[in-house]
Formats: structure tokens, sequence, C-alpha cells
DNA sequence: CTAACCGCCGTACCGTGGTACGGTGTCAAC
DNA sequence: GTTGACACCGTACCACGGTACGGCGGTTAG
């Protein structure tokens, strides 16, 4: 556990010293207590590793506020299931948002720079027609696949309560190609309405195990 | 073409009135003129789309100012090559870069997630403790790789000047596992040093290719 | 001993991205 | 032809995420 004052620190994480105090008053890190017998406060790694993370979240488009709420998600055996393992579910959803989006823009880009310097076809002009064409694309191929919807039952373990439950409902819902999902704590259940093309039952049964339950789809 | 009122456009793009005359005034959007003979301003769908790029592009964390640019990127073929271009495959990199990042949180999220319900192992806490297993985990893997760094010559077809050169190094020093790409437009020619588990021959053809020109490896 | 430097703290200020509001103008239906 | 509803425009105000600054104190090197 390496020590530094307050500059040092600062330094390390590569922000400003104002910056460091904003932050303590945000809650965002904690203000060490000055040492007995007075003297300077000492600040270990871990907070500079806490703002490190502070920052690489705000790139990516969260407030403070979401960064706080990311940083006080602890997966303590005696915490909340149903609290704490939901946001966590949540915040896993929007970021998988994000990364949709931020995929779609990249495509769009490199569509613009393939069609730079005269390249044969008209193709995009700009980002926005890059990206209408690959929205286009995407509808044309999720057509191909001609909605072929069907509702799967799992047999789910390791769910503990009803927020349990909406945990799986959730991690469901987020596969591309699932239209619905409920999940039964009682039954040890959840019934999936997905489109089999995109959505496979084994891709949906990783979804669950991923988050940390067992599904089986059950035997027709 | 649709024609809307400014709050039928505002409705259509989900925003405030208020906000398009903001982007308005901060020229992300154009003012249309009034029509000849008096009446209402009519906006177009290219409007709303713009607008909904905004808010979406916001969203992942860009700037005003760099959305403003991202909008201004239009592959004319009258357009200077060695700028347009450049700056697409600059945003393309950035994009990228937060892509990696998010990428890293959502898995950061998944393994807190896992590790919620009492899952055997102890694992990650928090999202810090996530991060940086993740992070050790890289770095086993990629020291696994025993760095098998080699130099590639790429036969490079397409380029039209220095800036075109300057666009496929940019290209390849995004390939995870490049460490230096030069590329000559006078030769023709790329000479990049990678590791050739992550980055093999193949993805580094792929980016140029993606680029917009025709990258293959000169014969040893 | 004292100058320089940093820590510490409060308050003021700044840029960004909007939102709110008030006044005037214009259209359209009753 | 009056009454809404909306357009138009300018200005004021707001929250967020900092940055700057001034004043006090403690330590440390010369």
């Amino acid at each position: 556990m390496k020590q530094f004052t307050i500059s040092r620190a600062a330094k390390a994480a590569n922000v400003n010293v104002e910056t460091v105090r904003f932050y303590e008053r945000k809650g965002l890190i904690q203000q060490p207590p000055k040492p007995e017998g007075g003297g300077l406060r000492e600040y270990d790694d871990e907070t500079v590793s806490r703002i490190r993370f502070v920052r690489q979240a705000q790139e990516i488009g969260f407030s403070l506020r979401e960064i706080a709420e990311l940083l006080s998600l602890r997966a303590d055996p005696d915490a909340d299931c149903g609290d704490v393992c939901v946001r966590a579910i949540d915040k896993r959803a929007e970021v998988q948002t994000k990364l949709l989006q931020l995929e779609q823009m990249r495509d769009a880009l490199d569509e613009l720079i393939a069609s730079c310097p005269g390249g044969g076809d008209v193709k995009a002009c700009t980002i926005l027609d890059a990206m209408q064409r690959n929205a286009e694309i995407q509808k044309t191929t999720s057509r191909k696949g001609q909605q072929k919807m069907k509702t799967t039952i799992l047999n789910i373990e390791g769910m503990h309560c009803g927020g349990c439950a909406r945990s799986v409902e959730k991690l469901l819902s987020q596969v591309a190609g699932v239209e619905k999902a409920d999940a039964s704590f009682d039954e040890r259940q959840a019934r999936v309405l997905h489109d089999q093309d995109t959505a496979s039952v084994a891709r949906l049964e990783e979804a669950v195990n991923k988050g940390g339950f067992t599904a089986k789809a059950a035997e027709a």
C-alpha cells in the first residue's frame, strides 16, 4: 500500500488537486483522516484507482452521480441480493446499450472512411448517411430471418428471492432477439419469447449463467 | 421529405423546442429559412435525424463540439482526402478506445454480477476489484504469447497522397497488438511491427481494407 | 529565523448544455 | 374579429463538473 500526499495522489491519477478535493466533497472518494498527532492526510493507491476509474467512466458518458452508483456496487455476501445485483444488471444493460451505439458509430465511420477516396460506389457521404444505411442493412438482415418467434421455458437454479427472478428477466431481455421474458421465483422457471435465429436457446442459457444462475431449457 | 413545424420536429426527435433552437445557435443544425411570402419555418426529417444523432452521440460521451466535427465529416470526392479522411480516422480511433473501455466495464460488471449470490469463489467484490482482475488477466494472457513480435511489409493500393499514407498508419496502429506502423506513399508500402498472436497479418490487412485501401502482405 | 512550499479550507468563478420566461407576431378555427 | 395555440426571439437562469484564488498554518532547507 503506497501512501501519497494529496498532490502526489492527484499527479498519479493525472488530475488537479482541486479535482481530488471536489471528488471528496461529492463523496466519490473518501477523505482520509488526519493522522493522530497531526501531519498530512495520507492517500493510498486504491483512492488513486478510484479517481482513474472516475475519469475513465466519464469518458464513456457516465455522470458523476452514475459513477458513484457504479462504485457503490459491492457484491458482499451479506448485501441484499435483490438490490445490488439488480442495480448491477441495470448498469450492465446501460453499458451494453452504449456499446451497441458506439459500434454503430464505428461502423458508420468505417463506411465513411471506405468511401473516402473515390471508392467506386457512391455509398455514404456523411456519417448520417452511413448510419442510415447501417440501420437499413440491420432491418433487412433481420427481416431475412422471417421472425421465427418461439416461447422457451428455462429451468433456473440459484434464485434466492423475487429480486433474483427480476434479475433473470433483465438478463434475458438484454439478449438481442428476446421480445419478452418472465421469470417466476416460485416455479424456478423463466418463460422467454424470442427469435430463434438471433437469440438461440444456448444464448439465453449463457446470458442467465453469466448472471450467476444456472439455466437449462425444459424438455418440451 | 416530410415537413415539420419546429415543435413537431422537436417532438419527433424527442427533445425540447428550446433545445432545437439552442442547436441552431450552436450550428449543429441549420435553421431553415422562412418561406417567401411569410409563414412558419419548415423543418425536414433530415434535421430530425441530425438531432437524434446529436442525442445519441452525447449519450456515449461526445461533447457538442465533437459532434459538430462528426457531422461535418463528408466524403465528398472533391473534399481534401488528407483532411476529412484523417479526421474520420482519428474519430474512429477515439470511438474504438471508448469501445474497449466500455467492454472492460461490461466485463467487470459481469464478473461482479456472477459473484453476487454467494458464488463459491471469492472473486471481485467491487467493480474496481473486477477491473483490476481483468487487467491482470489481460496481462497474463498477453504474457502467455511470449511477445512474438515481427515486422511485416504490406503492399498497399489505393493511396492518393501522403495524407492517405498517414491514414494507413493510423488504421494499422489502432489494431490491438501493433507496436509501430510506418507507411510510405512513394513505395506504396507499410512496415508494421506487431505481435503475431494478437495482431495476425490477416487482421492487419482487414484493418487497412476497411479504410478503403487494399493491403496484401509482401512475399518474404 | 525566515523563505518557499505545500496542505487545508472556503468561496468565487468559469464553460457546457441546456431550460424558462416574457413579449411580440402570426395563423386558424369558431 | 376574437381567442387560443404556436412561432419567434432575446435574455435570464439553472445544474454539472470542475478551476482559481486567497488566507491560514505547518515543515523544512538554507
